[in-house]
DNA sequence: GTGCTATGTTCGTACTACGAACTAACTGGG
DNA sequence: CCCAGTTAGTTCGTAGTACGAACATAGCAC
């Protein structure tokens, strides 16, 4: 079906619209002075604070990665480290006020260049296609580096 | 609808679905001893050879972040340049024979991961799922750094 | 309390990505 | 024909990303 084989298989349609998803991404980023890794840090944060081993489990990130990545968003102010008082090797990290703040710009212009991704698409559309892939994302157990945008 | 709110909108959906994507790539990147940058650009080259310009336009990079990423896959053998015979400040960047075999596998790999992540869906799911991203992508000119499996 | 494990950090290496500045080659107007 | 302006790629410096190995501490089990 479909006019000018305009119809791709699941996988080569997941691979290149995954593309579409990271290059928006990545512009939103770049809007607000982000790297891509930074801006997904502070996505997963808006949920609430991770250790450093949960955020590299959520992130699939080694623990030796995220020292650096959490070091330079602690230094640009959005992020900080608080230690767990039940156990003093752990620490906690956190969004400051002004990385909130960020976080939640960031999220917005995401949401809203992700969502003309899907411009075309009628209202019925969009809920299949936010049905699939919510099954996608479940089954496959994706950690939650990008809230809904009507959260619970 | 849905158990467990299993259904996502339609942005959620993409961000998390592409993070998954993210990850199978980087996995099958590793398998084969590449960087998901240079898996990238071996499918790209698996349709035809591109000069740097275009090569830069489709993966969405600037020509001075390229010349590198062609220079170590220069050096790991696996892509090659050609000079262009009507404009000699040109260049093709083409697959060297291990390059090609090299990226057969690799696609092949990838192919088999992401459609695993979809393995939970009935065909027709499957298919409704292809045409809803194929409008997407085509919609929004996504570039074919990804060849469809069925070949025209 | 002594070994074992878990949590993070440090260090060295390779790769990614960008912009600015540059070289070489094509192109169009005079 | 030649020069000005443009285009194709490269070089260079800087910042960030990502990993594994080695490390220091802190909790835990016995």
């Amino acid at each position: 079906m479909g006019k000018s084989g305009a119809d791709l298989g699941v996988v080569a349609g997941l691979v290149r619209a995954s593309f579409l998803v990271n290059a928006v991404y990545a512009e939103s980023a770049r809007e607000y002075g982000l790297t891509v890794q930074q801006g997904q840090l502070l996505c997963v944060l808006m949920g609430r604070p991770y250790g450093m081993g949960d955020l590299g489990a959520t992130l699939g990130l080694e623990k030796s990665s995220l020292t650096g990545l959490v070091d330079r968003a602690v230094r640009r102010g959005l992020v900080r480290r608080a230690p767990d008082p039940d156990d003093r090797r752990a620490v906690h990290v956190l969004l400051t006020p002004e990385g909130r703040e960020l976080a939640e710009d960031f999220y917005a212009a995401t949401c809203r260049r992700v969502d003309d991704l899907a411009a075309r698409l009628s209202p019925p559309e969009r809920d299949r296609l936010g049905a699939l892939l919510g099954t996608i994302v479940h089954e496959n157990e994706a950690p939650t580096v990008f809230l809904d945008t009507l959260q619970p």
